[in-house]
DNA sequence: CCTCAGGTTCGGCTCTTATCGAACCTAAGA
DNA sequence: TCTTAGGTTCGATAAGAGCCGAACCTGAGG
């Protein structure tokens, strides 16, 4: 069962779930952090740097954490989150591996962008320019 | 390059669009039916039965083709799609290991789908209603 | 007590996606 | 040639996903 601040047990993770999860940059990137990360490091949303707002921010963790990925843990003040990666490796084997041999493309790298903007087609839903001009 | 029909090449093919393309559970459906075929095995798109009209059937194909998932070959008045088997094994070993061993949950059987309702949550993006029951 | 930093929730906005029907295209076959 | 089956394209529509700011909550630390 989903316990009350909505993480999966690891028997209830489902991998469309996940790879839903996976599926947005931001979110992947994350991750990759994580993995490059020792295991069982606790960082704060706000420590990735991934220029969105808080509430974006408190969004995009809601997904990881709804989906299985990360846990989040109250600590004190501030929240601590954690790719589970024992729990994921025994579920998804070989899926952590897969997401750490293959870095995030054009959205990460800043210096091959041109490069990647013209091989990449405009229909996938990798960057989304939103409202960032503002109202 | 992307040809002309769409299909990007092995080197092209990016994980995160691969994995919004098996996010959606009508394509990560049809992944798995290929998996459990012969390898090179061509299909029809109407030959799965997945209970859309042909012009959804159409988009979500064209999301696998670009995605890299499958190819589809012109054979006279039909168009055969196959699984891209050898270049995702070469691209992304463990990929499609990771698809076969997990069989997509609840969101396949149609006979069932009240009580599926039931014990999945609402909030995950796996079951879309849409207007399935019509106008 | 007050302030501050990290997160959440809410309302609202825009863009994308999944879906349909209708019209059209192509090649096989009667 | 006409029909037919498989696919595509073109609107249109409803739902969802990202995004933001504003208001709020919580606990640490002055």
């Amino acid at each position: 069962m989903v316990d009350a601040e909505g993480h999966p047990s690891r028997d209830e993770m489902e991998l469309p779930v996940i790879l839903n999860a996976l599926s947005d940059p931001l979110r992947y990137k994350v991750i990759q952090e994580f993995l490059e990360l020792p295991d069982g490091t606790e960082r704060t949303c706000l420590s990735f740097g991934l220029g969105v707002s808080k509430s974006t921010l408190s969004h995009h963790f809601r997904v990881l954490r709804e989906s299985g990925l990360v846990q989040q843990i109250n600590r004190g003040n501030s929240r601590k989150a954690h790719l589970r990666r024992e729990d994921l490796e025994e579920r998804f084997p070989g899926l952590l591996e897969l997401i750490s041999r293959n870095p995030a493309p054009a959205a990460g790298t800043a210096k091959d962008d041109a490069d990647a903007g013209a091989a990449a087609p405009s229909r996938s839903g990798s960057d989304r320019p939103g409202r960032a001009t503002g109202p």
